[in-house]
DNA sequence: AGCACGCCGACT
DNA sequence: GTCGGCGTGCTC
């Protein structure tokens, strides 16, 4: 490089300095081109503003701008989304100029842009909030950054040689000397400039002071990636077995590049867009395809974006994939800024290879996707529960189809959209070529088809494996709305039946708690049973994971004469029962008798003490219902040798609790673990033979139409913890309600009889998958306020949802009616097709009524209804 | 998000 | 008579 700046807008190119311009006495400009803009606030649209002639040609469609906005000009920053020749703005008199390129860096390459747009409609978000949230704040900061600084003569040569001619400061005059020698325009780096000239860096700096030059700082970027990354991949892939074998080689084809995009590799007829869901019993070596799929990605030039929910990644995770890449970015929530920065840049340049983060890690602004894998599909940890209200495994699918690349979905426990999804996609392909489709359609669809029935059989396999008897139900046949787009049929259902190392799953032993209680007087927290079980597992120096879905001690306290339940003050909640820290140690006794702790309110964090007496009687309370704290007290007197540690998110804080504590138990410090869905996940520690489910029902009383579904997941994934060495596993689950069908699916471990049981009950009453849905919370300090503006926006919305088939209900209280002092109603729009519903919403949006997001928070496709 | 315009109570 | 309350609406 001979130190010339380059204009050129790109990765590669420069910042611009910090702003000169002045706010105020703008000229009005209303000749294009124009720069539609995305401000960075919730203004609901795209401005247009005219873009001065310097910068004509720089500005670029991605890149981060400064606008001025409103009466005062207040600069505000935003995001080019389109550069167009003329404006629809009703008044271009008023059109003002943009004010400056923030970042040359187009920091949103086009796809992203493109998915940006489609989030902001489909999610009803504002565009520039959800560009915002595409682009990590030390991006934007620029966090991390060193600079180059660059020189250039600032006055005219003549001057600068008359300057040289008679002037006595020779330092000054060496510099400028130097100077002159550049070709007219050009400029040089400061340092080399103070080296060459043999003066300090400051005497050149104050040139500039003086006028004489003017310096430009230029970002360096090529030093955010020099080092890191470049680690040395350790690991070669193993060989699969005979199931991974034969889904890999299903999905093998679609994995080339389409054809056209790469001239090297052999054009696959199949390649491009496709859903691929991986259903793999817990065990099964899912991740090895994840890691051989990606390998042949890689081997093509291009990048692959894998989604973890949050708490999977631990080191644990991350080691195996950089172990066996070496160029892998780990996004995780600690990372500081400037490494974010620095991940960041070395994404964009194609640097990193292999993004491994969770849900926002689907915005990598990789240069050349070549296929997305999410793991854990099924996790609701994937939905962003702020604005934008996104679902990371429903981005990363759009994304794939955007980029025209295969995503690989894996889950033990498919979320029963994906499923269904898939499993119609995939039967509507077949049935075309049943009933003789185009012979176009036909030959591009020829291995998908082939592959289908080789998916079905898979499928058998795995009811058998699992031990089903019911035969296969038939489901009633889709109407053609709400199929996909065109690419409809790539769609592909794959099955890991079989646990690696022909391991067998583990065996799930139901206890009935009812009879439980009867044969045991008094309230046992344990069964006979899975006492006896952890004593046997421990004395065989084996480990246990225990699971109680709820933290805290208690969860209701009341008054067990007249019936109060001490509710949080703010909420319409009961409030939980937690005892301080430390106070186990106390003894059994003192804990009996003295109630010492606080109240917590797990939805607004309000803490409360525990009162000694009823508010309303004025008797003693009991406590009611158990969480975490309390079978803690319970294992301490029932196994004071079992060295066992509580996990939940009262006792790990920070992600660096969770590992150290991870770190324990894989050494085997630690023999049991007991603690919430935190522990459910994920983890694989071969020598955990016993996995105790202290309540397999709390998440069914949930007033959710998923709560099936969610305790069906939770006890699966928790007892595929068991048995993942060469130690059978065997869980032992507590329930009241022996004989539900959920329940009784979870012990038989069989995901297609509950969810075909699941599915058809969610048809009858049309709710998800078999619908869309929508649902909007209303808060307010005040009821009836909350209650009215409620009342008005259903009645806008059933005005403009009259003639379509979109549903309106309510407005109703959310079942939990008031979170932090705020009242809430909710109204929950449902429609048999995606389309007439975001029209509905589209429209109730474009006239406003959905602005004010303090109040009014719209939730497309909630995973939760509480 | 800001910031103005706009229509109703306690102050000089 | 005004100063100011924050409800409603616009920002290219």
């Amino acid at each position: 490089m001979d130190g010339s700046t380059s204009d050129t807008p790109n990765l590669f190119g420069v910042f611009d300095q910090p702003a000169q311009l002045p706010a105020r006495a703008l000229p009005t400009a209303a000749e294009g081109p124009f720069a539609a803009v995305a401000i960075e606030k919730s203004v609901d649209r795209a401005l247009d503003y005219a873009i001065p002639k310097t910068l004509v040609g720089s500005v670029v469609v991605g890149q981060r701008v400064r606008v001025p906005l409103g009466r005062g000009n207040k600069p505000n920053f935003g995001y080019v989304t389109a550069i167009k020749p003329t404006t629809d703005y009703r008044d271009p008199s008023k059109i003002k100029p943009l004010l400056g390129i923030d970042d040359k860096r187009v920091l949103i390459p086009p796809t992203l842009m493109e998915l940006a747009c489609w989030m902001s409609r489909y999610y009803i978000a504002p565009l520039g909030l959800v560009l915002e949230c595409i682009i990590p704040s030390a991006v934007k900061k620029r966090t991390g950054v060193g600079y180059i600084t660059f020189v250039q003569l600032a006055k005219p040569r003549e001057e600068v040689q008359a300057f040289l001619e008679k002037a006595k400061a020779p330092k000054r005059r060496a510099v400028l000397a130097r100077l002159l020698q550049l070709e007219p325009g050009h400029s040089v780096e400061l340092l080399r400039l103070a080296k060459e000239a043999g003066v300090k860096p400051n005497t050149v700096r104050k040139l500039a002071g003086l006028g004489w030059i003017s310096l430009k700082a230029e970002v360096d970027l090529p030093g955010m990636t020099a080092d890191t990354l470049v680690v040395p991949a350790t690991e070669v892939s193993i060989a699969l077995n005979e199931d991974q074998q034969k889904v890999f080689d299903d999905i093998l084809p679609r994995l080339s590049p389409p054809a056209g995009v790469d001239g090297s590799t052999q054009p696959s007829p199949s390649a491009g867009f496709s859903v691929n869901l991986l259903m793999g019993v817990t065990g099964s070596g899912k991740t090895e395809v994840y890691l051989q799929c990606i390998e042949r990605v890689l081997a093509q030039g291009r990048q692959a974006i894998v989604l973890v929910p949050e708490i999977a990644l631990t080191p644990q995770t991350a080691r195996r994939f950089v172990a066996r890449f070496g160029k892998v970015a780990i996004l995780h929530s600690g990372l500081s800024a400037g490494t974010r920065h620095k991940y960041w840049q070395q994404i964009a340049t194609g640097q990193a290879q292999v993004i491994v983060g969770a849900r926002s890690a689907i915005f990598a602004p990789v240069p050349n996707l070549g296929m997305i894998v999410v793991d854990e599909e099924h996790e609701s940890s994937y939905k962003q529960d702020q604005l934008p209200r996104y679902h990371g495994r429903d981005v990363a699918v759009k994304r794939a189809q955007l980029e025209k690349v295969p995503i690989l979905l894996g889950s033990a426990t498919p979320s029963l959209e994906m499923y269904e999804r898939v499993r119609r996609e995939a039967t509507a392909g077949n049935a075309e070529n049943h009933h003789g489709g185009t012979e176009a359609r036909r030959a591009t669809r020829n291995s998908a088809d082939h592959s289908q029935r080789h998916d079905l059989k898979q499928i058998d396999q795995s009811r058998v494996a699992a031990g089903a008897k019911s035969s296969s139900v038939e489901l009633p046949s889709v109407p053609p709305c709400l199929r996909g787009d065109s690419s409809s049929s790539n769609y592909h259902l794959l099955s890991l039946p079989r646990r690696v190392r022909g391991l067998s799953l583990p065996h799930v032993e139901v206890i009935d708690m009812k009879q439980e209680m009867r044969m045991r007087r008094g309230v046992n927290l344990f069964s006979q049973r899975l006492e006896y079980m952890l004593t046997n597992t421990v004395a065989q120096g084996h480990q246990a994971i225990l699971l109680l879905n709820r933290r805290g001690y208690s969860n209701y306290v009341h008054c067990p004469s007249c019936q109060h339940v001490v509710t949080c003050k703010y909420c319409d909640k009961t409030m939980t029962y937690h005892r301080s820290t430390g106070e186990h140690t106390l003894s059994a006794k003192i804990m009996a008798s003295a109630h010492a702790g606080q109240l917590h309110c797990h939805y607004c964090l309000a803490v409360n003490t525990l009162p000694t007496q009823c508010p309303e009687c004025g008797k003693l309370l009991s406590l009611f219902g158990l969480g975490t704290q309390r079978v803690e007290e319970e294992m301490q007197r029932k196994f004071p040798d079992i060295k066992f540690a509580r996990v939940d998110s009262d006792t790990m804080r920070s992600a660096k609790d969770y590992e150290e504590l991870l770190g324990k138990f894989g050494r085997k410090e630690i023999q049991v673990m007991l603690g919430t869905q935190m522990i459910a996940k994920g983890l694989d520690y071969p020598n955990v033979t016993l996995v105790g489910v202290i309540s397999g029902d709390t998440a069914l009383a949930l007033p959710d139409f998923r709560a099936a579904e969610r305790t069906f997941q939770l006890i699966t994934q928790v007892a595929g913890r068991a048995g993942r060495g060469d130690l059978p596993g065997r869980v032992i689950l507590q329930t009241f309600l022996p004989d539900d069908p959920t329940i009784q699916a979870a012990i038989k471990q069989d995901y297609v009889g509950f969810a075909e049981r699941e599915l058809i009950s969610r048809k009858e009453v049309g709710l998800p998958p078999f619908a869309r849905m929508a649902r909007i919370v209303l808060r307010d300090e005040e009821a009836d306020k909350v209650q009215q503006t409620a009342e008005e926006l259903a009645g806008e919305l059933a005005i403009a949802a009259a003639g379509t088939n979109v549903q309106i209900k309510g407005p109703m209280p959310c079942a939990v009616g008031r979170i932090a002092g705020y009242f809430r109603h909710q109204i929950v729009l449902q429609s048999p097709a995606a389309t007439p519903l975001q029209r509905v919403l589209a429209s109730v949006r474009a006239r406003g009524l959905l602005n004010k997001s303090e109040r009014i928070a719209v939730d497309v496709n909630p995973v939760s209804l509480l």
